[in-house]
DNA sequence: CCGATCCTTCGGCGGCGGCCGAAGCGTCGC
DNA sequence: GCGACGCTTCGGCCGCCGCCGAAGGATCGG
């Protein structure tokens, strides 16, 4: 037998095959909901045709769908969708080496993104580096784990470490970045981490995109709190002492 | 800006979104190179079909082609493509919980297969499990590392470590198993461990197939070697202890 | 050399699917 | 209630793309 899935595989590739498709999948790679109408004229298209492919991608179970009074809010159905689409994008950059040059907004979005619901880009890689330098944080049976003095860390900054661990989905997985092809937090506790810096006014969301931006507190919090002294050296390739 | 490489998605996801294009894909997972017309059996059409994907999968990266004389030989052009196919299959199967029983084959599949160069399955974490658990294994900075005794281990069953440790690619990568939603060893470290493996009779390939089976050498191995004594229960769902 | 094999390019057919405008349905605000 | 608004369904258009058979290199065996 061929892989059990095959067939499986090539609809949800389809789904995302459209070009359409795909930059509405982009949009809401934020972990944020979408009205059809936003999602209609962020993909460059009108409401009917937006509609339709909405409809398709809840039937292929990539993104749901909450209605609310007459909005219908569209998001991404899960943390798997956005793993893979993620992978894609990895792909992507192996197989066509970015030959532009890069341009300030790349640069920031490499810099610090979401990633779904958890933060990503070189600023979550060296956070996560920083986190296990200083024995916060253990890569474990499947991926991370907060130590005693961890737990702590992540609780005076607002994130609650219990409540994440109950959650359904897993608690602290790692996953792998798109830009810095090495593992960056994810799971419950990545999404909570990155609620709390968000509430915290460490890092700020921009309007209709991934990237995040780093605020004068954020500046301070990474220096202090977390050992990043120099956050303008993410922004230049190469690795960080 | 949305996603930098919102098109170039579209046009990989677009290619493995063809059932026939996917068909092919699944195929080569195994990680053997196949000719030309070899694909178009195993994928159901004819030559000039099977040609011009063949051409498409090469130009956008997907697969690469080595010319030998008359034939041309088709492999997967790198481990993020079969790591991008294994997502893909992650996702299928979070979004259709299989339905129909579980077939023999199937099960078989589920228990010991390869993702490209390197052994998958239960089998494959259990490894990982087993050889962490004995030290001989570490979960490090990013993917795995051997610890001296580990690798001992690895050369004492053929592995050679120090060739993959210098080769391009990534020496030793987790690799997210479809079926199991866990980790396994994959990078030069895992392909060598896998080619070891055949090569020293415990694992057999199948003819077409991605699914290996364990000789009776490969119990012993598994039982004495490794600590995993009962591979029956491997085929069964539930947690081995 | 000459047939056999492997593979490709070409031309033409057919169908799937994205797109839009118009029209229909439900919900909210006044 | 009665518009306004958000969203969906419907119908029709159009282009893209997968598919095959036939024909044209390319390479091997004798």
């Amino acid at each position: 037998m061929t892989a059990p899935a095959d067939p499986l595989i090539a609809e949800a590739a389809a789904l995302i095959g459209d070009p359409t498709r795909a930059r509405m999948l982009g949009v809401l790679m934020d972990g944020r909901a979408r009205t059809a109408k936003e999602l209609a004229s962020l993909a460059g298209v009108s409401a009917p045709t937006a509609s339709g492919h909405v409809a398709k991608m809840t039937a292929a179970g990539l993104v749901s769908v909450a209605t609310q009074g007459r909005h219908r809010y569209v998001r991404l159905a899960g943390a798997e969708v956005a793993e893979l689409i993620e992978r894609l994008m990895i792909f992507a950059s192996v197989a066509r080496p970015a030959v532009r040059p890069r341009t300030p907004a790349e640069a920031a979005f490499r810099k610090a993104r979401t990633c779904y619901d958890h933060l990503a880009g070189r600023l979550a890689v060296e956070l996560v580096a920083a986190l296990v330098a200083r024995d916060l944080l253990r890569r474990g049976h499947d991926g991370f784990e907060p130590t005693l003095a961890g737990e702590r860390w992540f609780r005076a900054r607002g994130v609650d470490v219990a409540r994440a661990r109950c959650s359904p989905r897993a608690f602290a997985r790692c996953c792998l970045d798109w830009s810095e092809r090495r593992d960056h937090l994810a799971g419950a506790l990545g999404a909570a981490l990155l609620a709390a810096l968000i509430d915290g006014g460490v890092l700020a969301r921009r309007k209709d995109e991934r990237t995040l931006d780093v605020t004068t507190i954020g500046r301070r919090f990474f220096a202090e709190e977390v050992g990043l002294p120099d956050l303008g050296a993410l922004e230049r390739p190469g690795v960080l002492a």
